[in-house]
Parts: structure tokens; C-alpha cells; sequence
DNA sequence: CTGAAAGCGCTTACAG
DNA sequence: CTGAAAGCGCTTACAG
């Protein structure tokens, strides 16, 4: 290895000072074009890299923030733990953060007025929210040009960002893979939310894996839950109601728990198979006692994990937008379930 | 965010200078052990974690050294990517890294050589190898202590490591969930090397799984390849001439794609359910023509990359003995394997 | 056995 | 507009 070509390198071949070698290459404070151009030129001549390390330890601390709409308790853990943890591995580089959740229902005022306090002072943020805001975040980026990170939103909705992303057809392709294996032939959906992105393009998923995957297995009909579990019960009640012999339900939200709980007070959960999303104590519980088979956990933690990593990638390359970055979607089954219980 | 330990504060409290403080801290050079205890208790007391950054800029450059024995060509490969990718993530800390592969069948007394011409440099070691590998690392580490990781062998042989495992059973109670998922009752296992260790877990587990979870299916017979692909057909052929109507094979090597020849020839494909290890171009075609219907993949990269981790985290927390981080296998069939794909 | 001092590669007030 | 100097938190010869 060749020892690395350092600042001072940079400075002496341009023949400047090291202050003033730093100065251009970070783009701060004003100085002739002409020695910028000139210090840029050489560094990129010698190939000089940064030495992140150095940076870090005496630059004066970054300031970035996440921005989370609460979902519910044990699944939104996962995802602060996760942001969490991930910023703290970036202690030693000198960054301050701070984590901020609101209600999604309640709190977008909230979430407009923490923005509004704090955008001009942020060096990044990572936003996982609804769409008023996202307008807010997008109507404050183009006033000052910070790096935003995006978790498993709408993410064509806000400009000029790098994101964390799930797959949702993928969701639903291996859900209905996973229900024809198990011998399924009529199947029902319990979605989410309805017009919800992430839930349509789960059952656009899922039709497609009927098809191309799984011929033979039929799709009967979409209940929309609207995220509450009274609802999801209901759902559930209704499908059966209209169509007694269903043996297979894809729940595309996490209110699988709830499905289940009808299929047991009626007898029937040994004979319908049943898919569910995300991994917590209730849906633990449905695994074990065989009432749902199988849960596609979207590795919250994962997520947040690299939603930190690439906002830090883009804070020391120049502010670069980054491709979007692909969490898989784990299936857990009753076999498996081990490897999650002790997902800290 | 209160502001950091650093080890200043730590050496004021216990009244030591800073370059004591440090010593003792990393365990350099010899001091009084009521000192180095000392200083050890109020580093603990205040919470003192040390600014890597500052590490990194003022040590010599770490050596380390990744020992792999070779696997087919794509299995290793992605082992190999991982350990470069992540060590070069470390590059700003100051890291010094030699990935040295060598074949697992000729290559030991090279292993041997290589360990005997560097170790005494060394200031980290990852393995992933065979036993008599394994024991010359034990050997060495009794003069030199330094922090070893090891990838996913007969942990327990090396002593004083740290790891990163995959949890055998579990992959076999996997296999045996599937196959019963896929409505298997008669099945057989073609397993790699005989008597090695991660085989005979993956077929304990598996045992287990169809015991404890798939009840109604049964193991008629393991069959060892000893790794080789022709091996792995012949071994195919016989179980079927002994069992005809065989309807589910959990195949515990790479080797599944050997397996799945056979079935195609035999126009059997769709009726037998086949589940594999490890992920390869080989793989993928047969989880594409549907003669594979999954494959757990024991990702190498992540391996890898935890690999890295660990051994940076023994290195900079005083060569602490880290608990085994575990990878979790993952369950790739045609719907999901679109994530894999683009695995680099 | 212990400590003072230099230095790692940068950034940032501050002074010219 | 430019540079000298201090300082970030650590490690490591070197001197006591």
C-alpha cells in the first residue's frame, strides 16, 4: 500500500497553504476562482481521497434527524431501535441526532412545526412519514439543499433524495407462492388502508405470483382493514360469510393476529392457511400455535440500519443522491422463528 | 447528547496521565495491575468508550488477514467480495488487509506456511477453514494471542475466537417445513461430506423439524456425495431405485442443481419437491425451470461482512472475546429470488 | 513503572 | 483573499 496522498500533499503541490487547500476542497468560505480551481485540479490529479477519520475529529459536529410516523408500538420499536443503534455506531464521527416521532393521524402539525424549527440547522435527514409531510419536506429542500433519506414511503413523492425500499410486489408474489404451496386454492385478501401504495402494489404482487408462479390458486376477493384490528376481525368475518370455503388469506398489514383470531373461534385454523406482514409478540404467538403460518418480516431494524448508512455515505461524498437501497423480505415460519425471537 | 467520555477524563479520574490512561486501556506494554485495574474500573464506571476515529488517525496501520478455504468458484466468491468490501469500509481506520485463499484439499500445508510466515505480524485473523488448519491456528494463538474470527466451521474447535455461525438445525427444520408445505411425505436427504459437523446438524434438525412441526412426513434415508457432483446424481439414482415413490429431497450441499439433473431426466421434476443450500448461477436455474422449488442461502457476503465487524469491534474494544453473531439462513424460491439476483 | 510531547490528517476560528 | 495556529482524541516512541 502506498501511502495515502493527504491534504497537505494537495497543498504543497498547489502551492497554497493546507487552510487554504481545505477550504477549497469543502467548498466553504469565498476565495479566488482561480485557486480553487487550481487546488480541485491537483487534488483530483494526485487522487487525493479525504481522510474521513481526520474529518470526523475536527469538524464540529454534524447535525441529522429522523423524522418517523409511529406505527404500531412493537413494529415502530424496531425501526427506532434500529435508527438508534445505527447512529450510534457513527458516534465516533461526530454526529449529533436526534429522533423525533409523531402520530400519523394527529401529528403532522407537530411534524411541520419540528421541521420548521430545525431544517436550517440540519446537515440530513431520513424521513419516514405521510404526504402532508413529505410536501413539507419538499417545499423546505428546495430553500436549502440538504441530503434526505426516505424510508419505505412514498418515495417518488419527494425529490432529490436516496431511499431505503421494500419490494411490495415481491411481498406479494411470495405470499401467494407460499399459500399455493400450502395447498391453497380459494384466497381472499385482508389489505391494509385502501388506495395505500404499499398495500396496492402488494396485491398487484400477489395477482402477478397467481399467475406466473402459482397457477391454480384463485384470488376471491380484497377487504380493506384500514389498519384497525376490530376491523381486520370483521374483515375477515365477512370474506368467510360470503365465501364459506376460502382456505387461504394473504393480510398484507400487520393485523394478521386479528384474521387469526376469527379462524380459531371458529375451528378453522388448521384448514386455512394463513399469511401475514411484520414480526411482533402477537404474531409470534399465531406462529406458535399454528394459526398462522408464515409472517413476511419486513427487517425494520434493517431498514433503519441502512437508511443511517446511506445518509452518511451522502453527507461525506459531496451530497450525492444515492440508488435506492433494497431490504429483502424475510419469510418466518414456525421453523425459522428462532432466528427472529431474539431480534433485540 | 451529553458530550463523549474521553480518555482524558478517564486518566484524570483515576489519576493517571493520558499516556498510562492508554496503555492500559489497550492493553500495551507492562504496568502495575493495581494501575492498569484502576484505570480499567473508572474507564468502565464513566461509561468510556474510545473515539475510533482518533484511533485509526494516530496508530500504525492494523494488519489483518482473512485465511478462506476454497468452496465452488460462486460460493467463495461472494465470501471473498465481502471481506474486501468491508474491510475497504475500514480503509479511513487504518487497516492493513490480505485475503489469502487456498484450496481445502491441497492447500493446507500452504494455510500452514502463510500462518507461520505472518502470524507474529498480525494483529487480527479471520478463518474459514478445515481441521488441520484449524489446529495450527490454535497452536499459533497460544504464543501470539490475537483476536481470531471465524466464519462458519467447527467453531468449537478453535479456542478463544469469536464467530459468525449459521445455526445448522434450524436450516435442516427449515428443509423439513418446506418439503412437508409442499405436501412431501416420503423423503430422502443427499447430504455432502460424511461425519462433518454442519451436515450432521443440518440432518438433526431436520429430523427434528419433521418430529416437531411437519408431522406425516417421513426420512427414508441420507445419502452422502462427499461434495462431488457426479457423486451427488449417483447418490440421487440409488435412493430412487430403493424408493420409488420418493417425493421430497432436502439436499444439505451446494449440490442440489446434481440432484435436480436427475429428477429432470427422469421427467420427475414436478413431482418431487426439492430444497437445496447455497446460491449460484446453478441455483438459479433450477429454482427458474421449477425443478428446485427453494434454497436456503446462507448468505457468504453478510457472513463476510459480519466477519469484518466482529474482528474490528475485538480490535478496538481491548481484544474482547465477542459473543457469536448469527446469520440468518434465508428461504429463496422463484418469488423472491429477484433479491438475490443482483447480489454483486 | 509512568508521563510529557509529538504527531496522525483534517477543520475552523482568528489574524493578517 | 490567504495563512499560521490551535485543536479534535488518541497512540507511541522517548525520556525519566
Amino acid at each position: 500500500m502506498n501511502k495515502a496522498v493527504t491534504i497537505s500533499d494537495v497543498a504543497t503541490q498547489a502551492g497554497v497553504s493546507v487552510s487554504t487547500a481545505s477550504k477549497a476542497l469543502c467548498g466553504k468560505g469565498r476565495m479566488a476562482d482561480e485557486t480553487r480551481t487550481r487546488i480541485i485540479e491537483t487534488a483530483v490529479a494526485l487522487g487525493y481521497r479525504p481522510n474521513r477519520a481526520a474529518q470526523a475529529l475536527s469538524r464540529k459536529p454534524m447535525k441529522v434527524a429522523a423524522l418517523v410516523d409511529r406505527g404500531p408500538e412493537e413494529v415502530q420499536s424496531h425501526l427506532v431501535r434500529g435508527l438508534r443503534d445505527s447512529f450510534e455506531t457513527y458516534a465516533a464521527f461526530n454526529v449529533d441526532y436526534d429522533i423525533f416521532e409523531f402520530d400519523p393521524i394527529s401529528g403532522s402539525a407537530e411534524a411541520k412545526k419540528y421541521l420548521y424549527d430545525r431544517y436550517a440547522s440540519l446537515d440530513g435527514l431520513i424521513v419516514q412519514c405521510d404526504d402532508v409531510v413529505t410536501e413539507e419536506v419538499n417545499r423546505m429542500n428546495e430553500f436549502v439543499n440538504i441530503p434526505i433519506v426516505t424510508i419505505v414511503s412514498d418515495s417518488e413523492k419527494i425529490r432529490s433524495v436516496s431511499s431505503v425500499v421494500i419490494n411490495a410486489e415481491t411481498v406479494g408474489k411470495l405470499a401467494a407462492q407460499f399459500l399455493a404451496m400450502n395447498g391453497a386454492k380459494k384466497t381472499v385478501i385482508i389489505a391494509g388502508r385502501s388506495e395505500t401504495y404499499i398495500h396496492e402494489r402488494n396485491i398487484a404482487g400477489y395477482r402477478e405470483g397467481l399467475e406466473t408462479i402459482a397457477g391454480g390458486t384463485s384470488l376471491l376477493g380484497v377487504w380493506y382493514s384500514d389498519d384497525d384490528w376490530k376491523k381486520a376481525y370483521d374483515c375477515t368475518k365477512d370474506a368467510f360469510e360470503k365465501n364459506p370455503d376460502i382456505d387461504g388469506i394473504f393480510v398484507t398489514s400487520y393485523l394478521a393476529p386479528s384474521v387469526c383470531d376469527y379462524l380459531k373461534e371458529k375451528g378453522l385454523e388448521k384448514k386455512v392457511a394463513v399469511i401475514g406482514v411484520d414480526l411482533y409478540d402477537e404474531t409470534e404467538k399465531c406462529l406458535r400455535d399454528g394459526s398462522l403460518n408464515a409472517t413476511i418480516y419486513q427487517n425494520q431494524y434493517l431498514q433503519a440500519q441502512n437508511a443511517v448508512d446511506v445518509l452518511m455515505d451522502c453527507l461525506s461524498e459531496g451530497y450525492r443522491i444515492l440508488p435506492p437501497v433494497r431490504v429483502k423480505p424475510e419469510l418466518v415460519m414456525l421453523s425459522n422463528l428462532e432466528c427472529y425471537t431474539h431480534r433485540k
